[in-house]
DNA sequence: AGCGGGAATTGGAATAATTCCAAAGAAAGA
DNA sequence: TCTTTCTTTGGAATTATTCCAATTCCCGCT
C-alpha cells in the first residue's frame, strides 16, 4: 500500500529517510516533546517528559534520539557553560538569552545582516559552519500580567 | 621594609588584594603559565604545564586558582560544546573560532561597533553582563611558511 | 619571636552528564 | 521466511569537575 494515503511523510520522516534512518515511535515522541514545550530542555528533562507518555524509553534513547535530531537538523543542541546539553526545536537562525537568576533561556531573532556582519570579521580563507552568540545576563523581572486576579 | 621597593605588584596581586585574596606562588605560576603559551589549554593542560615547575601542585589548585582568576577578571573561560573548559587570558572583548578538524582556538577580534549591533537585539529591559560568540568551522590549511628550509 | 585566625592547598572521595557496550528487538529487503 | 541492518535498552565506564576534611601557610598583633 501506499504510506502516503494514511501518513502523510512527516518532516521528521522525511529527514531521517534522507539520512538513511528510521523513524521511530520513541523519535516521534521525542521530537513532539521538543515542539511542544519550547523552553530548551535537558536530556534530563526530555527524558522525564516523554516517560509519561511512553514509560518504557531509556534514557540512552533520549540521548540517542537528541543526537539523531541534531545530525538531521531538526533541533540544535545548546551549551551553556558546563551545565548540561539543552535542545531546541527552532531552526531560525537565532541567539540565546541565558537568565542568570532563573536559569530561563530565550531565543533572540538574528538579523541576516547583523549575522553577515559577524561572520565578516573572519579572516580570509576561514568558514564557519555554525555561530553561536549567547548573552549571560538578566531580563526584567516578568511583569504581573493584567490578570483579573 | 616596603615591599614595592623589592616587588612591585604585579596586576596579579593587585586584583587579588582587590578582592581581599593572597597572592600565592600556585597563583602567580598558573597565571604565569596562561600567559606564556596563549593557546586555550584546559585545566587538565594547564595542570600538566606547571607541574614541570612546582611537582607538588595538585589538580584541585589549578581548579581553584583558575576559578580565582577568572573570579578577578584576569582571565576568560570560555566552553565548547561538551568539552573541558579553556582558560584564556585575552581581556579584550573577542570572539573565538573553534577549528573542527585540529581542534585548534583562535581569537578574533570583536570591534565595538560590532558588539553594539549585536547588544542591540536585545529586547528592552534585558541586559547583558556577558556575550559569548564562537565559530565552528574550518581555518585554512596552516601554509607551509616560507622558510630557508 | 610567638600566637591566633582566616585563607589556601592538598589528596581523595563523590558527583553529574554523557558515552560506551553488548545483547535483545524490530523492520525492511531479497 | 531468512538475513541484514538499524534501534533500543540497561548497566557499566568515562570524563570533567566539585566537594570535603585535614593540614599548611601567611598575616597582623602583641
Amino acid at each position: 500500500m501506499r504510506p502516503s494515503l494514511h501518513e502523510p511523510p512527516t518532516p521528521l520522516a522525511e529527514r531521517l529517510a534522507h539520512s538513511g534512518l528510521r523513524n521511530t515511535p520513541q523519535r516521534e515522541l521525542i521530537y513532539r516533546a521538543l515542539l511542544e514545550k519550547r523552553d530548551h530542555p535537558t536530556a534530563d528533562e526530555v527524558y522525564s517528559r516523554v516517560r509519561a507518555e511512553m514509560p518504557s524509553i531509556s534514557l540512552a534513547t533520549v540521548y540517542n534520539c537528541l543526537e539523531t535530531l541534531v545530525q538531521c537538523d531538526l533541533v540544535r543542541q545548546v551549551n551553556f557553560e558546563r551545565g548540561p546539553a539543552r535542545y531546541c526545536p527552532n531552526l531560525h537562525p537565532h541567539a540565546h538569552f541565558h537568565d542568570e537568576k532563573s536559569g530561563a533561556t530565550h531565543d533572540i531573532e538574528l538579523p541576516a545582516d547583523v549575522l553577515e556582519r559577524i561572520r565578516a570579521l573572519l579572516p580570509p580563507g576561514y568558514s564557519a559552519r555554525a555561530i553561536e552568540i549567547t548573552f549571560h545576563g538578566q531580563m526584567p523581572a516578568a511583569q504581573p500580567t493584567q490578570s483579573a486576579a
